[in-house]
DNA sequence: CATGAATGAGTTTTCATTCAT
DNA sequence: AATGAATGAAAACTCATTCAT
């Protein structure tokens, strides 16, 4: 007798989960060239073929990654606009973006390998482009908020404040030590929102 | 009649010149995984057997490429502690940083995406601990510069500095857009150097 | 209340023409390595499971699809032999052949396809031979009338026979423009009875 | 010291011969499908990489195969062509084309396979077409003989004495009994260069 | 009886590296 | 010192077949 098809559209989803999440895992810890198809099934206990059912091939996986990596940078900045004043929402992105870093610091790096892609890397350089244009979108969103803050060059406060934050950000991603995270939040924001 | 053993030096160094530019030229432009040696050895002209009479392999290439880097980038800091005064040495420090990564912007993508390689690349991650590493060596010179400079917390200071200063640097290289350049050093030497 | 077993084995037969259609009609559009049993199964719109509930495997498929065929074959022949004269008895074989031909030039196509295979392919050799032992049959059968038409070698007449009508619905078979039908069966006709 | 790079020529042409003759017995013996890269490469006692330094893969072997099939059998017609009367030319074309079969029937079987490849294998049908366009050049070729035999409708007996040929040709490369060669030679020519 | 998720052996292909010359 | 033909291990991907439900 066979399957309902409920249940096996329950199966098909937990395995394209199962998938993802392996090969979310190994992207990340060994980034996308040095991880094999090989690797993943053999990680997360399935066969090669199988996922060959649901994805592609490696390059879907990065892009699902890619997609789904964008909706939560979307997400958290919609987050801060929906709060009332300039101030609370510039508070909310950077309280948002450093805490994420720092709770998954390796997960910024991975984003931040991606974007930086050379150019000439016909295979990935549309993920590093797709992450940065959405990053340009985002910019544009949040000019919106320093000119509500009464600034005079609001664009170029904003990139000021983008430059600050990207800064801190790479610098917790990247470097091992123990960083003042409490205290740098408030540093910029005291910095931004006077 | 046998060349002089001078003259036998002079070519193996102008052939291991050519070989490590065209790799280095390769790697920026298509990274590394995405560059072969029979792209190399096709760009500049000679032989792939001889790539293997100079280097090692591939990854020798990148170790010259990474020594090189941190070079000149050790170079640039002590350029800038030749100067008398604190002040005279941010501005040498950010005003060498942001006009280098103006004028070539893929060179500093390159090296940001090797020093956000992920952690479990066994192939790679010694490059990027290696520019880490030397970044924080020079992270602690740089305090010195803000302990004369009379700061209460020279460290946190620094720290906040090297977080914007790298900042802007990761926008430069990554965002096609074109930066206010000038404006962008002014604020920052104005904001640390007062 | 369970179905009779008569139903049932209804049912079980028109699955299992279904599965046979599906790919008899896929095996000639695309041949035989060029069609997945998941083509098969989707374009008759089963279960790939289901069909090795009533075939070995892909191979059997082919195996009925050549039996039928030589069915099929053979009954053009023998509805010749029902005839009363060799003249009756060749002028159907000639109508009878080159008809079929005519009507689905891709089926005798693809069983020449098949009748050419070649010797060293273990799969699918088996198959060639069936054919080719079943058209030796049908040859020494074919002598008969000549014998009866009063050839003074009737066997060498048979083969040249042969040849021009195999001749004929190759031609017939492989190439796509339009053929003198009527004209080429009359030529053979009067050459091969006079 | 390297090599000169006429000795280089020279081996690389006979690489190229040692893949090339391994393949066309591998494809002629199993078939195209059947044949793995890695049985024409244990075939001829090379690496399975070395044949991608010469060929950009499977397909493009037999690409070159039918080649030269093609040169070849443009070869015996022009061969004939170069004779002085119609019906010296047709007895060349009858006397070659049936010679070569009964040497290698195996290699006229191979192409009368691809000939046949159904329609719809998107990976062979172009070289099914590229000898069907080249047989039907060859016959319009032909037709001028006819012509110059002064029958009244020449395209007609040429598609006739075609089909006789061609029939010929498909049972002695399909049938493993003996024929009687000469007799069937005798008999065509007989026929139409009446 | 029927399903389709899962398997894994087999295929094509790539490429860093070796080595005879 | 220099060449590039050759290697072979490892990669991505395919698909006939199995099996739990």
């Amino acid at each position: 007798m066979p399957r309902t098809p409920e249940e096996n559209e329950r199966i098909r989803q937990a395995t394209i989960e199962k998938i993802r999440a392996a090969a979310m895992e190994l992207f990340m810890k060994q980034g996308y060239y040095a991880t094999s198809i090989s690797d993943i099934a053999k990680h997360a206990r399935f066969s090669k073929g199988l996922l060959y059912n649901y994805y592609k091939g490696k390059e879907e996986l990065l892009s699902e990654m890619v997609k789904d990596r964008i909706g939560e940078v979307a997400e958290v900045m919609s987050e801060a606009f929906s709060l009332e004043t300039p101030k609370e929402q510039l508070t909310s992105i950077v309280n948002g973006a450093i805490d994420n870093i720092h709770k998954n610091p390796e997960v910024h790096r991975f984003y931040l390998h991606l974007q930086t892609q050379p150019e000439a890397d016909v295979d990935l350089i549309k993920y590093s482009r797709l992450i940065i244009e959405e990053n340009a979108r985002l910019f544009e969103l949040q000019c919106k908020i320093f000119e509500r803050m009464g600034e005079s060059e609001p664009r170029r406060r904003s990139l000021y404040f983008s430059s600050v934050l990207q800064g801190i950000m790479l610098m917790i991603a990247t470097y091992p030590q123990k960083f003042p995270i409490e205290e740098l939040k408030q540093q910029i924001i005291k910095e931004f929102c006077k």
